[in-house]
DNA sequence: TGAAATACTTAACATAGGTTAACGGAATTA
DNA sequence: TAATTCCGTTAACCTATGTTAAGTATTTCA
């Protein structure tokens, strides 16, 4: 677990196995059983989350009560509602496990903490907020600028391992379609 | 111009008059004319923008030749595009002036050299990329969830100065929308 | 000042995707 | 194992938005 861990931050900052040491001790581990939640739109999202195993999608519901998937986490991503987080406001979202998940965790407190004895932190999280940023800006840009078809084959290229986790539906909620419309477009009837 | 950019920078982290002076040495002024390029796709983008007074867009083109509208930026906002800057690779995106504007740039170098002297502005960039991240997912949302009218709705509530300055068919392509469809919200013909 | 480009509108028509409803198979749970 | 819920599919019909095409007003600029 902490092996994967310290690998995904190497992958940002270098980070010695030695200098790595002390992080662990910011991080809680987590267990989560399919369907339960992590977080629930109404409550404050007390943790960031890094997926050690596992799947998660990050949700609204509309006024409507449909829902609208933000983001799906598999292992190495990170999950949780940064604005929830950060303001201590109720967050408007909810993640909840796809499968069995396990997570280490941590608070606001303990991030500004290991910011403060372990600088090389703060610097990993600023980059890890940067790539979700420009990735942000991407989707926004697809989803402009696409079709329902070509946005679904753009996910299935982008993200070939959530497309054999997550149920259709699902997908097509990610993408802004129906499930029928999905299912329509995947039948190639368009 | 130099009291703007403190102001600005004082919303988000606390910098003395005189800890802020040195800060004005990494950054350039200059100045564009209306529809003038700052940024062109196939070019790298050298800079980090801070408008002091003006209008921008930024946008991409699709390969149908489509515009679409990532960005408005106007006073007090930070323009550029993030990708290209850090990672050095061309970008996809243009921005070009919608009126004369005047801008405060700097570079990565220099970017980097300020951190290194100016701690507290590393923390006022990440939190900057923070709030551009949380816009943009919020974005992303709204475009899954809601329709055209709704949306138009929504950009004028939450940028009215916007909405005075540019063309409505620029606004069109940031919602999504063939400026005919805008049109035809704007009248409620819907 | 006049010509050209730009901005906005309207209308007729086309279409991608939404809605509703139904069916059958797979997975979950009692 | 039986009952139930979930999942993907199909089909008929509907609607918001795109497309094409004009027309007018405004702005830009030579």
């Amino acid at each position: 677990m902490w092996d994967l861990f310290h690998k995904h931050i190497s992958r940002y900052v270098s980070l010695t196995e030695k200098e790595f040491e002390p992080v662990k001790s910011f991080f809680v581990p987590r267990r989560y059983k399919k369907k339960q939640f992590i977080l629930q739109e109404g409550d404050v999202c007390r943790h960031e989350s890094f997926i050690v195993k596992g799947c998660t999608r990050t949700y609204d519901i509309s006024p409507e009560g449909q829902e609208h998937i933000l983001q799906f986490g598999i292992e190495d991503w990170w999950i949780g509602d940064l604005y929830s987080y950060l303001s201590g406001t109720a967050s408007r979202c909810n993640i909840d496990c796809i499968e069995d998940t396990e997570v280490l965790q941590i608070t606001r407190e303990q991030q500004e903490a290991l910011f403060a004895e372990v600088p090389a932190m703060e610097r990993f999280f600023r980059i890890l907020i940067q790539n979700a940023f420009i990735a942000s800006q991407s989707r926004i840009l697809t989803n402009l600028s696409r079709s329902g078809k070509e946005r679904y084959a753009d996910f299935i290229a982008q993200y070939p391992l959530i497309d054999q986790r997550v149920p259709d539906h699902q997908i097509a909620s990610y993408l802004g379609l129906t499930p029928q419309s999905l299912s329509r477009i995947r039948s190639r009837r368009v």
